[in-house]
DNA sequence: GTATAATACGAACGGTCGTGCTATTATTGT
DNA sequence: ACAATAATAGCACGACCGTTCGTATTATAC
């Protein structure tokens, strides 16, 4: 007998995978909040109702949205990064795994969710808004952890603040996004390595 | 007979602008996307179809907003720089009314028009898309003239580089506003100041 | 003062939204 | 093989979407 389960319908855990990265498709191109369940049924190949019932509403479908989004940007650039050896070749390696992450249009056809849910959400309070809020904190911490241990092992000089630091590489990542997504600017990619250059050897010890 | 022009229904002109402010705060929150013609014509205390009478359909609607909201940032950012003798000052005072502009709260509750609609329109292809890509490019190349202006005035080495500079400080500003809106930041300000000087300095004859 | 044009309203259209309820089907444990 | 359980589909709901149309009101022009 052969085995059907290839096209018989999927197991809840998979299906509910398998919904979550479509979603995470849409979210990325029209943003969080302009996804829509009937969309994303039709775009999964189920039923309004079947698909729904993996969430009990629509702010938690969003929820898990980001949740995975965040996991996502975790896998893709954190971990990689701190599996470097402390120091100059962490920092290095998170702007560059960063920079790929940013780059990689296969997974996230329409750009960092993060990116384009922050401002979507900054002046909407709410289950979501927390979420974000709490996920970029957390990064620009982990940034700042990175900056720190560079600087304890003389990587970077002890004025260097470390606010600063992460401030600006945040905000460089934010120009780049915006200038090579909506502006098509033809130099982004080169603006933004000559910076985050700039800024290291600024700090060098 | 008393005038009764007050309370009478105002003439299309007038009311024409009363949409658009009140649609400029939504848009300022829920973004350009997030309007819909019946939650706005209730904040205009008007009916639906009457509102909508004002703007063929719903894309001149949002484009006329955006349309507005370029206008506001020019009067409020770029002429009053412009007036200003130029080199530096003018790139100070272009900085400064900036800032004033994203804190100001009053006319536009949820912050810059253009950079939340930059987000939520670069993957989205269109009238819109493409005015705010116009706009953009119009501020950065002002930018750019500014900065070039600066340099043959001698204010900033001959060696510096204008696109790099406009790219720059359109990053710091994307940094300020999320750092300031989405994580309420404390130094938000303190570092995007601190960034802008670092910037004139690092260029400066 | 009347004709005309501008302006706004109310009602209704076909769609889609998020969300229940119920029945059916598929998977699992025995 | 069969009962128990989980997953999905079908259908309907009220609300709201953008949009159209006919009508009433108001301002302007003659």
């Amino acid at each position: 007998m052969v085995n059907l389960a290839i096209i018989r319908p999927l197991r809840a855990q998979t299906t509910k995978k398998t919904i979550l990265d479509e979603a995470m498709k849409i979210a990325s191109t029209h943003g969080i909040q302009g996804i829509t369940i009937g969309e994303l049924a039709k775009k999964v190949g189920m039923s309004k109702s079947g698909l729904f019932a993996h969430f009990e509403n629509k702010d938690n479908l969003q929820l898990e949205i980001l949740r995975m989004a965040s996991e996502h940007f975790v896998e893709s650039v954190m971990k990689p990064a701190f599996r470097e050896e402390k120091g100059l070749p962490r920092i290095v390696a998170m702007f560059n795994h960063w920079l790929a992450f940013l780059n990689d249009h296969s997974t996230l056809p329409g750009g960092s969710i993060f990116v384009s849910a922050s401002f979507e959400l900054d002046d909407r309070p709410g289950v979501l808004k927390d979420f974000v809020q709490k996920s970029q904190n957390d990064l620009i911490l982990n940034m700042e952890k990175a900056v720190q241990l560079a600087i304890d092992c003389k990587h970077l000089k002890s004025s260097t603040n470390k606010n600063d630091f992460a401030w600006k590489l945040y905000s460089y990542v934010l120009g780049y996004h915006h200038f090579k997504r909506m502006l098509n600017h033809p130099e982004a990619e080169e603006l933004i390595k000559n910076a985050f250059k700039e800024l290291v050897n600024a700090n060098r010890f």
